[in-house]
DNA sequence: TTGCTCCTCACGTCACGTGAGGTGGC
DNA sequence: TTGCTCCTCACGTCACGTGAGGTGGC
């Protein structure tokens, strides 16, 4: 039965690098039947002619248009419809997609850069200059004492609603907080005043509530989670600042700095606190 | 029985923007498991300190990771795996995945281009120059007789064998062959000698088996397949070379630059034959 | 007869989504 | 009581892939 004009299954198969079951598929929803069946045996019988609209829906596929999709086109071209506009569509929807790929990407190198980073000893105080200014994602809160109930939980909402504005593709972020020193010192508790997005990570375009924390020179100490209560850390900044009479501004920042994977199963992230102080 | 440490899953799925059926799923296949089930109700109850993992399972999956990967991953890093090392693979393949949606876009820019060229009224014949040397796809076939019986089926193969030495995401091509010229004049039938891929649309690297098609002017004349036989095509071609006395190539390229959606149902590529004449 | 291709069910895959039908706390 | 959330099956989705069991031509 198979001769010039009447191909089998397999040869049309092994034509397109398709398999046979792809092409009983087709058939099964329409898309493209041979044009003879042997009604007693059931072999599909396709034609040379026919395998041209093969062509466009294997080209179609390529482009990643659901089956469905490429019924309706077939069906609109038919009609007449414009071939190139369907292909500018998609490349429209391409260029997105890799736009979408790219800043996958960025996040990736952030977050790699960061963890060559992180590595740095913990527990000592640090003069360090920032420069430029850096912008991050701001919000203020109404103070949240670290030792309330329900403060993790809170915590969570306020992220949730600071993450609300800007794209759900930054997905990793490094959280932090800030803390008023006076506040501190005066009370002896942890109270966060406002909640941020490290400035290391955060490469979006800027959104509403973004904030541009000041160049200069920064007391900066390190601590692990693990190893040493908030309370402790800040005390030490505290008493730091006093002793060596430097004039600071009122806001610390406590920025997130470790992502290795270590912090999963323990809360143990190595976090930096920073206050802005005056040299002269 | 909610409370701060311990969220109901409809709290959890709000605050990282996924359904519950998606945290039921996690469950379901211990990928992420809520910390205490009521057994008498049933319900799921999280602690905010395990949210952390859920964090790094969502990230995976914006990173297109499959669960059973990710799950793998978790294991891996709570073993002491580097999470860098496994973003930077990803960020290879990512890249990859950049490039091959670049080469999609490169191929709907060609086929774009071409429909927008390929409307040229057909019939007359035209000198035009052709600059520079084009390089295409070609490969030399044992002379097929277009009346042949199973000329269509081989041409298909040989265009498979040709087409197997390119990536297969240049699925789009333009089809095209060559045809001796004394030969067509001293037998009158058309037998093709070659078959090649139109320069037009074919913008990989160069595999093995191109071949350099000289720059230079050409007598080109255009057809339609539903109009015109290809044998008086050729017949008007060739009586038009000898009328004006040219010198010519012996070679005739046949190249289909037809790829609107007509050609679908019918056969009715808009065709142009190519020779290279000296004009001294 | 052997080996190859062809056929038709029917079920599996992947990461959930969608009802159906029922329960628990404010 | 109403309205909301929670629960467990069970089945659907998408584009095929994978056997199971059987047939047809060289």
């Amino acid at each position: 039965m198979e001769n010039d004009t009447h191909l089998m299954i397999g040869k049309v198969a092994s034509l397109y690098d398709i398999t046979v079951q792809t092409l009983r598929h087709y058939d099964k929803i329409g898309l493209f039947r041979p044009e003879i069946i042997n009604p007693e045996t059931g072999y599909r019988y396709y034609t040379v002619a026919q395998l041209r609209q093969l062509e466009y829906i294997l080209f179609l596929r390529k482009l990643e248009f659901s089956l469905t999709e490429i019924q309706e086109a077939m069906d609109a071209f038919r009609q007449g419809a414009d071939f190139s506009a369907l292909l500018m569509q998609r490349d429209r929807e391409l260029e997105a997609q890799m736009q979408k790929l790219q800043k996958l990407r960025d996040t990736i190198a952030a977050l790699v850069e960061m963890s060559d980073e992180a590595p740095a000893a913990p527990g000592d105080i640090c003069i360090r200059e920032f420069t430029p200014p850096r912008t991050l994602l701001f919000q203020k809160i109404s103070p949240l004492n670290v030792a309330d109930p329900d403060f993790s939980l809170r915590l969570m909402e306020y992220r949730k609603s600071l993450l609300g504005s800007i794209p759900p593709i930054q997905t990793q972020y490094s959280f932090g907080a800030t803390v008023s020193l006076r506040g501190f010192q005066e009370t002896g508790t942890l109270c966060y005043t406002g909640i941020l997005l490290d400035p290391g990570l955060y490469k979006g375009d800027a959104p509403e509530s973004t904030v541009l924390i000041p160049a200069g020179f920064y007391a900066t100490l390190r601590f692990r989670r693990e190893d040493t209560r908030p309370e402790e850390a800040y005390g030490q900044l505290s008493r730091f600042l006093l002793e060596h009479r430097f004039r600071a501004d009122d806001t610390i920042l406590e920025c997130a700095l470790d992502h290795s994977f270590s912090s999963i199963s323990r809360l143990s992230e190595l976090t930096e606190l920073q206050v802005r102080i005056s040299l002269t």
